[in-house]
DNA sequence: GTCGGTTTTGACAATCATTCTCACTTTGCG
DNA sequence: CGCAAAGTGAGAATGATTGTCAAAACCGAC
């Protein structure tokens, strides 16, 4: 779902439909988490698989799809869609902020702008809409690639 | 690709890629160019290709997704992710906006943000970054979905 | 410790958007 | 006309994601 939400995002109490509600994490669920926890880049949810099966502690593909669904809905990690449409994951400290991403090697600054937030707040309430959640994210080439490209 | 880019998109001049070129466009995607102009929302390829089919005027469906991705390398549409990760595309004016989605029906408003791009541009260099571009979409549920929800 | 019920897991099948393949048609041009 | 390049389309192939369901882990009660 659209990471970096402003608002709203109601993993209900009752919980009973996933993993990681309020019960203790399993095994599974704490050797994802700590693979995301370590990782600094977004990583794919095949990614995570492939990683925890090298590993050794193998956990099933669509476990963790699932472990990676709530974690999302709890606000523990965020997701966002490379361009070919896939879900990349990653653990995200809890306070608002987008990413700067290189198109080329992948690395991603953590960036900030309350401006942002509360112009696209406004813009919707504006408009009449509630619930709102925004998604930005800004690609670009770093210095590095940058170089490299001319070769 | 990323919609919205404040810049390069190089659809090379050889152009030998693909269609949509420089050469007077086919009937197969004339008929995609047009059902995209009067469409107001997002759509995705496979309505893209449903609707054609409908209207009488069949193309295939790999010409619809290749026509459309000639479109948005040719900067003449605009296309962006849905949550589920379907890729959605809308003609769009030439002058740079973002777009404000309606979680529930869909609807799109279509906003600017000045200041956000400068932001947005700014942010990028001062880390190093060129060839910057950037995604930003606000969803939310508007005033009238908002009412149907409560029932 | 064991029993019963609930939750989680994981192998595998099913989905579904998107891409690839390749034979066929169309178009451009001499 | 006739070749060659470009475009098309039906269907197969791909690949991420989701659904299924029986077996395993867990939890509180006895």
């Amino acid at each position: 779902m659209t990471p970096e939400a402003s608002s709203v995002k109601s993993s209900d109490g009752t919980s009973t439909g996933g993993p990681g509600g309020s019960r203790k994490p399993t095994r599974q669920q704490a050797a994802v988490a700590e693979l995301l926890e370590r990782s600094d880049d977004f990583t794919s949810a095949q990614t995570v698989h492939a990683r925890l099966r090298d590993a050794g502690a193998g956990v099933g593909l669509a476990t963790v799809y699932r472990t990676l669904q709530s974690m999302v809905e709890a606000g523990t990690v965020d997701v966002l869609r490379t361009d070919d449409g896939e879900a990349v994951y990653r653990a995200c400290s809890t306070h608002h902020h987008h990413h700067l991403v290189c198109r080329a090697c992948g690395r991603t600054v953590e960036v900030e702008g309350p401006a942002v937030e509360k112009w696209a707040d406004k813009v919707a309430s504006d408009h009449g809409f509630t619930g709102v959640t925004h998604t930005l994210e800004i690609f670009g080439t770093c210095a590095d690639c940058a170089v490299a490209e001319d070769a």
